[in-house]
DNA sequence: ACTCGGCTACTCTAAGTCGAGTACTTTGGT
DNA sequence: ACCAAAGTACTCGACTTAGAGTAGCCGAGT
């Protein structure tokens, strides 16, 4: 279904600006930074430039005119075409109507947490949650600066990290509640694995303690205390 | 803080595995799709070569030996190196205690939603609801089919998408809700936009038209009304 | 009158990422 | 004994991206 190159959202921004006036990439930047959309869009110069240059190969926007300003550089302006406005549509339609999988940083972080021992493991999550309710906090206030300024319609994307970051806020705080009331089922398993390899035991020999401990082929297979293969 | 290279999570699970034990790059794959990691890290051939060759380069893992076995390609088995234990550390320290801004491609999405009508956009956001909701489903089950097969240490991961999950169809049933019953602060702002714009008018005149009937600069600057600077 | 920082408007390069392609091997069925 | 399918272990090239660099311009202070 999706078009090869439907990789960065900031083509998708450049063709939903375009439909609006004809714009030079510079000004594409400016305008999003005024409407506060660099909170939600990634932006920087390298792939602006990269992604309309991009689109105008694939034939959704055209260059129409290259304004010269004393010695200051170029400014080529862009004007999205008809295949351009489809090709926005399409895409916009397929981002609001078909969730993606994506992989945030702190999910790849958690499944590796078993490496750290369980009180460091801790410790780290304390912090974090220290930090996710500071920026709770400030975002909230800002909710009720705006209030009134700002259409809500305009603030739905920002509605919406709010609640994903009340999400992670407390999913980290019951997971440290558990590990600090020691409720978490495995943190006996946890500390074993840790005091053993403190003691310098071997990954293979790890691989039995554990096993004969708490049995069960999914722990040795999940431990990365199985056998190399063949 | 950060080096530079601290990009592709895959990097960091590299240096992990290779703290288990060494390993030649395609077992390294084998044994995150064993440890069903791959829904957690995203993973590709491409990267992964790629990606092993830049911590060799900085010096964060070493090449142990080559095997090779009839006429099949060769493997490179890599171990990890001092410096290597060191940076994996510290980066896994760094994220799980900071949090760092991504950008869901859904965020950005709800950021242009002004763009679409209000009644095509009620359409798509609901079947994306009807999406999220099987997945739900989908993942429940799942976890009611795991319990106690696998310790929940190693699910933690699963668990946080999870709630990232349920945190995205509660606002998306929420908005969706507010979008039927018309309780959206400014439905009438957002179709009025639409009707002017399907009858032709332009960016200049449609950001005269909606300021007089709504008022308040903040509308003008951010419907993308406002005139072009300069 | 001068200069200093900040804005405008890009450009360049090194690095990273993706996904298809390749070329062998093993396994399981008839 | 033979074939297809699945598995092993990479390789390649085209495309993206990040972020620093640059060069002129403009206004506020000293």
């Amino acid at each position: 279904m999706a078009p090869r190159g439907r990789t960065n959202p900031l083509a998708l921004t450049v063709l939903v600006l375009l439909t609006e006036r004809r714009m030079h990439p510079y000004e594409m930047s400016a305008t999003l930074r005024e409407r506060r959309k660099e909170d939600s869009i990634k932006l920087n110069y390298g792939s602006l430039y990269a992604v309309v240059e991009s689109l105008q190969k694939r034939g959704l926007v055209e260059a129409t005119e290259t304004v010269r300003d004393g010695k200051r550089p170029e400014r080529t302006v862009y004007a999205i075409t008809e295949a351009g406005s489809e090709e926005m549509l399409d895409w916009l339609t397929d981002l609001i109507a078909n969730p993606v999988k994506e992989y945030p940083q702190f999910e790849a972080a958690l499944s590796l947490l078993p490496t750290l021992p369980p009180d460091r493991a801790l410790e780290l999550l304390e912090t974090r949650l220290k930090t996710l309710r500071e920026t709770d906090r400030t975002i909230e206030a800002n909710f009720r600066a705006m209030d009134g300024t700002m259409p809500r319609l305009f603030l739905v994307e920002a509605e919406f990290a709010h609640a994903l970051l009340r999400a992670e806020l407390e999913f980290v705080d019951k997971l440290v509640g558990e590990l600090r009331r020691g409720e978490l089922v495995d943190l006996r398993l946890w500390r074993r694995i840790h005091e053993l390899r403190r003691a310098g035991t071997m990954p293979e020999d790890l691989a039995t303690f554990v096993t004969e401990e708490f049995g069960g082929e999914e722990v040795r297979r999940l431990t990365g205390t199985n056998e190399p293969p063949q």
